[in-house]
DNA sequence: CCCAAACTATGATATTTGTCATGTTTTCTG
DNA sequence: CAGAAAACATGACAAATATCATAGTTTGGG
C-alpha cells in the first residue's frame, strides 16, 4: 500500500496539511483507482462517498444538456481533488466526471475528509482558500464565456491547457485531447473549433500533426480578437 | 448601535452561527453605510479590509470588459456577504461592487471575520458551505451561459429575480432593474433584452408598465426555447 | 410642472456562430 | 496489414445575436 506522505500529488492540494497521524489513517482507508479513456467516475446527481484525488491523467467535470451536447466546466490535473464541493455542501454531483485519458486516482472516504475538516484548523482553511480559488475561476470562466468571441476563447484554452499539462519532447500539448473536447471546454460546436484551429494554423500561432497541437506563439494567442 | 443579535440580514447568512460574545465584538466594531443608486462600494483590484452584509437593497457584483461592457455576474441582496471570496483568498477583489438602487451595508472588518474562522468550528464550516452553494451557482451560471440562448437566459432571470426579491403589491418586480441591468446579466445587448421582453409581451408571458414588469406566467416562461 | 437626461423601443443590416452534408485522414483492432 | 470506426476538415447555408440608427416615453431635478 503506498504511503500517501510520499504522495507527490497530496503535496499540490489541501492534503499538504494533513498531520502525520492523519496521513496514516489515509494511507489506510484510501483505495486507488485506474480508469481507461472514455470511463466515467461519477455521473451527475450522484451521492459520493468520498473524494478522488488525481495522481496521474487527466478528468473533465461537465454537465449534459437537453440537447445531448456537453459542457465541460473543468479539467482536473494531478493533485486537484474531484467530488470537493458535493462532499462539502452534502449535496449529489451536478457534474459528471470522465477519464480523458488513461487515469490513476485515489479514492478517499468522506468521513476521513469531513473529519479533519472539523478537527484541523489549518487543513480546513486550507479548504477553504481552495474552494474561493475554484470560484474565482468560474465566475472569471462565466465572464469570459458572456464576453470574449470562440477564437479568444480557443486561444486561451490552448494556453491554459499547455501551461497546466504540459508539451511534450516535440512540444505537442501532452494533454491529448479532441477537437472535440476543446469544443465543450469553450462552449461551441466542434467544426467551429476545427475552423478555428485551421486559420490559427494558417496564421502561423499554432501547428499540428495529426490530431496534436504545438502552439507556435503564445504571445500572439495571447493578442487574438 | 444597532445590536446584531437582533439583526435579520444576519439570519441568512454564515453570521447565524456566531457565538453571543463574537457578536457583541461584531456589533462594537461594525460600522453601517448607506450608498445610492449607482454608488461604488468597490472596484476590481482593490484589497478590502473587511465584509459587506447587506441589509437592504441589491448590489451587482460585475467586470468590466475591453469592450467597455460590463458582465454582472451575480446580484446580492439581504443577507449577502460582499467580499467574502476575497478576504478569504487574501487576494485583491475580481468584481466590482455597484449599487443597483439605494442600499444599506453593514461593514465587518476582516480581522473579525478571519478570526473567528479561525476558532469557532461551526462557523468556519458554514462559510465553506456558503462557498461551496456559491460555486455551484457560478458552474450552473457558466454553462447556462454556453449552453442556453439568450431568451432562456432572459427567461430564468427573470423567474430569477420574482423569486429572489419579490414583487410589490401589484405583482410588478421590487427589484427595479434596467432592460441595460438584465443584459448585463445574461449576457447580451441591451437592445436584445428589450426585443425579447417585447416578443414575451405579445406572447402574454409577461407584462409592463413603464421599465416595470411583471411577471404573468412562470409556468411558461419555465418552458422557454 | 417643465425640460433635459435617461431609458425604452423598433427597424435595417452586419457579423458571428451553428447545422448539415460530404469527403479525407488518422487510429484502432482483429 | 486491411478494414472499420473514429476523428479531422471544409463548404454551403441557416439561425441567432450584435450593431447602428432613429424615435418615442418616462423620470427626476430645478
Amino acid at each position: 500500500m503506498a504511503r500517501c506522505e510520499q504522495c507527490i500529488a497530496r503535496q499540490l492540494n489541501s492534503m499538504k496539511t494533513l498531520t502525520k497521524e492523519e496521513l496514516r489513517k489515509v494511507t489506510v482507508c484510501k483505495r486507488t483507482l485506474y480508469y481507461k479513456k472514455g470511463d466515467v467516475i461519477f455521473n451527475e446527481n450522484e451521492m459520493l462517498n468520498g473524494v478522488y484525488c488525481v495522481r496521474e491523467g487527466i478528468c473533465k467535470m461537465s454537465k449534459l444538456s437537453a440537447n445531448g451536447k456537453d459542457h465541460t466546466v473543468k479539467l482536473m490535473g494531478k493533485g486537484n481533488l474531484i467530488g470537493q464541493r458535493s462532499i462539502i455542501s452534502g449535496e449529489r454531483t451536478h457534474l459528471s466526471a470522465v477519464a480523458v485519458n488513461d487515469i490513476e486516482l485515489c479514492f478517499i472516504p468522506k468521513d476521513q475528509i469531513l473529519n479533519s475538516i472539523k478537527s484541523n484548523q489549518e487543513f480546513s482553511f486550507d479548504v477553504l482558500q481552495n474552494l474561493a480559488q475554484d470560484l474565482r475561476e468560474a465566475e472569471d470562466g462565466l465572464i469570459n464565456m458572456a464576453q470574449k468571441t470562440v477564437r479568444q476563447r480557443l486561444a486561451e484554452t490552448l494556453i491554459y491547457v499547455g501551461k497546466t499539462f504540459g508539451v511534450n519532447h516535440d512540444g505537442f500539448l501532452s494533454a491529448n485531447l479532441l477537437r472535440e473536447d476543446y469544443a465543450s471546454i469553450i462552449g461551441t460546436a466542434t467544426e467551429s473549433t476545427i475552423r478555428i484551429l485551421s486559420q490559427f494554423k494558417k496564421e502561423g500561432l499554432i501547428s499540428t500533426k495529426g490530431k496534436m497541437i504545438r502552439i507556435e506563439s503564445v504571445h500572439e494567442l495571447e493578442r487574438v480578437q
